[in-house]
DNA sequence: TGAAAAAACTTGTCTAGTTTTAGTTTGGTA
DNA sequence: TACCAAACTAAAACTAGACAAGTTTTTTCA
């Protein structure tokens, strides 16, 4: 693995098992170059990656702040995979599939101006500590992904594109508005139609900007909560 | 300025004013370095920026691909002033300011565990395309502004704090939510209680980790839009 | 002419330094 | 004791290279 990336995953999980606490300042770039036998830049790069995330703050002429640790969310910024949402916010969570279709034409208002493609749809239900949550629904590109089998869609329909396939995905945008629920909404979800919906239309790209799927995931209103990090660049 | 921004800001309003379009390959770094006389590593910062913010796609042994131009939307993951978002968005915008108070203690809710502190509470509406859109409720930590003048805040606080007071705003957490109007919503609004809200509540710090402020910004739930780009980190 | 090899570019990672900027500590002086 | 200046520390910005790993173009030769 990548120098700055080993440094990086390793300050992460200190500061996530609180070996680095929250106000504390991490090592120095300096007990770093020696500690990894690195050169400055490189630490400097995992540290990079830790203040863009909102980990740390680093000051200078004093350290690396560590900022405290973030609460449960729906990251609306970040790409993750459900699964990895799950682990890191240790919530209870069960994931399941309702349909699996072949060979369906993407939806229009999926595809932002976009060419139109022909996609495998995978409809899920994600149940959040025993209430149905969220409903999913991917349109996986079918040039790029055939057959997903349904035991890869229950668990991580990332994970089965990462590890699996060995593709790389690389970046996404995502569309969030509130909307009124639909009919399947009330239906899956068992919500009265004055429970509001938060949908997140997004599209999901490869390294080489290829669109992998587009997703749209509408979320009950009432259990939805998102903490977000900015950092302003002067 | 430090000359990555400068070369930064450049290909950034390159990509802008459609200098360089979208599907497009920038001018490689060995290029920029010629042109700016600096060394490929500063080059490559400014790529990065415009990388993380979705402007670009970088690929090995190809170049910079320009992706497609971002539209309209209200940013949850970055910080702007609402006066950037309406320029950047060529909208039709006005703000009025409701309310001015000093030393007030700043609402529980609005905290997230943080200590309580008093400040300065200015209360604004925001009418985008004649329609009162937004509420925001801004809680200035005394201890760092005093006395805001009235048609600062008319036009825009980042704006004064930056420029008028010196202080550099650094990084902010936001926690979004969908929830009921309250009474103060309809009113200011002029909406149904039946539209719901999209409140966005966070904390702004200086470089110094610092909280300048805590804002409250309360959205006509049909009228909000917002589009993110995410980047996986692998 | 066609295919393979080489050259020329591209970005990615990393090194080992220098100079600048900004806080912290400390020590002397009024 | 209060305050200022100097010394110190640490990060920020930048430089000038090296090599790797891709892509594209050109050349070579069978």
């Amino acid at each position: 693995m990548k120098k700055y990336l080993v440094i990086y995953h390793d300050l992460l999980s200190g500061i996530q098992t609180q070996k680095y606490q929250s106000g504390e300042l991490l090592p120095s770039n300096q007990q770093l170059v020696m500690r990894y036998h690195v050169s400055r830049e490189t630490v400097r790069k995992s540290m990079q990656l830790l203040a863009d995330e909102g980990y740390i703050q680093t000051i200078r002429g004093k350290g690396s702040l560590v900022l405290s640790t973030k609460r449960f969310s729906f990251p609306v910024s970040s790409i993750k995979s459900y699964k990895e949402i799950v682990k890191e916010n240790g919530m209870d969570s069960k994931n399941k599939v309702i349909k699996i279709q072949d060979h369906v034409l993407v939806p229009e208002n999926l595809l932002f101006g976009s060419d139109q493609i022909y996609a495998q749809l995978i409809v899920r239900e994600r149940i959040v500590n025993g209430i149905p949550t969220i409903l999913d629904y991917d349109y996986v590109n079918e040039d790029i992904v055939k057959d997903i089998p349904v035991e890869e869609a229950e668990n991580s329909l990332f994970h089965y594109f990462e590890h699996n396939l060995g593709l790389t995905i690389d970046y996404a945008i995502k569309h969030l508005t509130i909307e009124n629920p639909e009919y399947e909404d009330c239906n899956q979800l068992e919500i009265s139609s004055s429970v509001p919906m938060v949908v997140v239309r997004s599209e999901t790209h490869l390294t080489d900007s290829r669109i992998l799927s587009y997703t749209e995931s509408r979320h009950r209103a009432d259990k939805f909560s998102s903490v977000e990090f900015a950092r302003r660049h002067h």
